[in-house]
DNA sequence: ATTCATGCAAAGGGTTTGCAGGAAA
DNA sequence: TTTCCTGCAAACCCTTTGCATGAAT
């Protein structure tokens, strides 16, 4: 995961295979923030073939490129196709992963940098709580 | 078939053994949000003969017990001995952890539950950026 | 033709777990 | 004595990677 560190006009570097391309229409898709294995299953029944280092493989390409999101809450990595800036809710019993019904606060980032010596790029919250499905 | 009384104390769960007492000692005292294996050689200055199962085991019994706070940001789940309500900033370069100077927001819990469905029990807010260190 | 990506399978690395002996209560 | 805990090592599981082939440009 290096940049391109010249000021020519970097070479092509990535190429829009068919393998990307279903990943990426796939994550667009849903809105249940999939992990690998999940988006695998997905992008299976187009390309029965793919294996699933294929899809890390993209995965990793497409978050390096801003194009998808990776969540790094519980213990597998779960990907989101929405790149606008959103929160989410987690769901303890069963790890669901939902977009959360508030609005982005931009002003946190420029309150953090304040005082703490970083330089500040970015946030993300992370409600934890249960849902409507595990809460019987 | 002696009756249980079903008003008393539910019996001892949770034994306070050296190991156990050590690692929290060990936690509460830094505010460097350490790993697992990070704890694990804090412990053995004063406990040699440890084994890393013993500190994942006691690791998720106090996060259960609700004395400690894990943090699944990176590969790494990271650990704090702090459970007051704060907020983290994470290098992007070199993963460190360090307390997010901002106070914390208690009405972000129900701004979120008004329309999710969700019984929020928590959020957690995690800023990225760049430390001072790796800011060359 | 060049260079990047794929499929396959094996390796990696953090975390969890089975077991027999040990120690809190 | 009972129940929980420990050390050790193996198992687990998600993720990454090496290699030869295949495809995008």
């Amino acid at each position: 995961m290096k940049g391109e560190p010249s000021t020519e006009n970097h070479r092509q570097k990535y190429r829009l295979t068919r393998q990307r391309r279903v990943i990426l229409d796939e994550l667009r898709k849903v809105h249940t923030h999939p992990s690998a294995d999940e988006i695998y299953s997905m992008v299976r029944r187009h390309i029965p073939r793919i294996s699933l280092g294929t899809v890390y493989r993209n995965l990793e390409i497409l978050s390096e490129q801003g194009k998808i999101i990776k969540l790094s809450g519980g213990k597998q990595k779960r990907f989101d196709g929405n790149t606008g800036p959103h929160y989410h809710i987690r769901c303890l019993a069963c790890d669901k992963v939902v977009d959360a019904p508030i609005d982005p606060i931009p002003t946190l980032n420029l309150q953090a940098s304040r005082l703490a010596g970083f330089t500040i790029t970015g946030h993300h919250i992370e409600f934890t709580g249960i849902c409507p499905d595990c809460n019987t």
